[in-house]
DNA sequence: TTGAAAGCGCTAACAA
DNA sequence: TTGTTAGCGCTTTCAA
């Protein structure tokens, strides 16, 4: 067996409780005593033991992840391994650990969360994902236990605390600015619609081309897999309608690589026959000739942010404090200008 | 306060040692109280304690995950997510939960380590990488603590359970299937040199160079960070030498994507100017024509095993069980034989 | 400034 | 087949 505070509290000559109290090192303790019990846990290597604590304190600083079904393509994207990273470092500041929902279906990460939540294994939880109609949220919600979105609700806005881009604004910035260099068959490629992502970067999509009076073709959006394989199926699809596009926003990185590695295959040049935009979160390195012109959303941030707020509430019982996490706009090489080719026609 | 066993015992009139059983599904119990308990336990909707049930158990049915610091690119790859992916889906059949480490520095790591292995907050370890002379490694092992690594240890190797490739013999088929081609000039990419992946590789490399009797040229061995950056500045040294490779082994594919748009900017094409293989983790599409010639490590399943031999090892008490997961060479079309120009040299 | 004792919610040995 | 009770290792109230 393990060194316990009982053995600290024989080998200094104290009570288990004091030996508690130099842990926490509270001020009514002697500083003499202090420093025999330190020596004592010194002597014989002791740790405190987290589940008993837990279990006196109700409290285990622990907070829970929950990840979308990894069905969805969202494992593989480095999106996740960034936000881990940040998730990580703001839990670790403040000395949390992250516990991860398992489960590959829907049913199963719910009945893991449940687990989690009402086992008391976690004093909150982070989902990791924002969708439709959500589960996990509403049981989290109805419980009233605390808990933070990362990306924006697609119901509660007010309740909820969220960390988000403003992703409606990101895509009309970009659609705007293919708007600018004369493009007006824009064409939208998207992750699944269910995604509160998609649908507000769908949605700044759409604005922009309204603004623009340019009316959307249904046929020129298209959903498909965040994964290479979506993006590539995309482009295929995209190219085989009759008038298509000769722009592309593309809502995520590793979609657009497999976007451009169809367009190569069908000889088609980038930028010269197609102009892509993308949102710029991990894969692309930003000093390359191949870097895609896109905007940048912190996606560490977002993670670290999350971690924050979540602590925050935690440890103040603060009501929903809302983060925005900038972005900003990042021009490469991807895209061309057309007015030219347009008044040459004429 | 949430529901305890005494409330479940109370309202069902049995003592909370006999809903312990019932939740334990205990043959000892009649038919007839076991339902009549679960009716009280649905009816209060109780959900056990896990902590109080971890302090009585002395085990937390928690494994912990040990991540590399964060500053070499790991986390970054997609070879990390898949392997997460993997490692979830193994827990979860045997409901196990994961607690990852948190902790940017090798220091906080460390002290994080040990905070869950004394603390008590896991059964068992997961190392997720191995390389030289690693002390939470050394650590655990003093400990006598349960532990798996992902990779072929260092040092120790038959006294520790890990999971991993035969990476020596499939570098070596990568570098014969150059040296068929009819390369000899061949230069290696890797990652951080303390890594035993990249010692594997580099030594299959080199063993098979031996074998064809090339001399191996120092300057054709690089080490950068396992990122696209990395990869770049590689490719950049590797074509400023007098006489560059004309094939490349690469140990990474996130680095191999580095290496080709460093390439594609200096105009150097391939597979026309230069042949590459890589290690196919999960970044590039198996059907594309821009798909690189490879070895398919099968990284979800390095995940899925090393979490099955965990949760192997903590129930069945085992000694050290070595999984070796296979590899399959992928021809595609990266490289390209160079016999004939050296013949119509001649 | 310190100690004694109860209690966090569960399991398991021992009794009945 | 079920109940009683002690105990897992810690925190915290109450008392001294």
């Amino acid at each position: 067996m393990a060194i316990t505070i009982k053995d600290v509290a024989q080998l200094a000559n104290v009570a288990p409780s004091t030996v508690s109290r130099v842990i926490a090192n509270d001020t009514r303790i002697s500083e003499k005593t202090k420093v025999r019990v330190r020596k004592a846990m010194e002597k014989l290597g002791y740790h405190p033991n987290l589940i008993a604590r837990s279990l006196a304190n109700q409290s285990t600083r622990i907070i829970g992840l929950v990840l979308p079904s990894s069905s969805n393509g969202f494992y593989q994207s480095p999106f996740f391994s960034t936000i881990l990273q940040g998730l990580s470092e703001g839990a670790q500041e403040k000395h949390y650990s992250l516990l991860l929902s398992t489960g590959k279906t829907e049913d199963e990460i719910y009945e893991g969360v449940m687990n989690m939540v009402q086992g008391g294994m976690v004093d909150g939880i982070i989902l990791m994902y924002s969708r439709m109609n959500d589960r996990i949220l509403t049981y989290l919600q109805a419980r009233g236990f605390p808990f933070v979105v990362i990306g924006k609700p697609y119901d509660f806005i007010e309740e909820i605390t969220y960390v988000d881009n403003d992703n409606v604004l990101a895509a009309e910035q970009l659609t705007d600015y293919l708007i600018q260099l004369g493009h007006k068959r824009i064409g939208f490629i998207g992750g699944n619609i269910t995604f509160v992502m998609t649908l507000n970067r769908l949605l700044g999509y759409e604005r922009a081309l309204k603004r623009a009076d340019i009316v959307p073709r249904r046929e020129y959006t298209i959903h498909e897999d965040v994964l290479h394989e979506g993006g590539q199926a995309a482009a295929k699809k995209l190219l085989s309608i009759d008038e298509p596009p000769t722009a592309l926003v593309v809502s995520d990185d590793r979609m657009a690589l497999g976007v451009m590695h169809s367009l190569r295959e069908m000889g088609v040049r980038t930028p010269e026959e197609m102009s892509i935009v993308s949102f710029n979160h991990v894969l692309f390195f930003k000093q390359s000739l191949t870097a895609l012109t896109s905007v940048d959303i912190n996606v560490f941030d977002l993670g670290y942010q999350a971690a924050k707020s979540i602590i925050q509430k935690l440890q103040t019982g603060n009501t929903s404090v809302v983060s925005s996490i900038p972005h900003h706009f990042v021009e490469r090489y991807s895209c061309r200008s057309i007015n030219q080719d347009e008044m040459a026609m004429t």
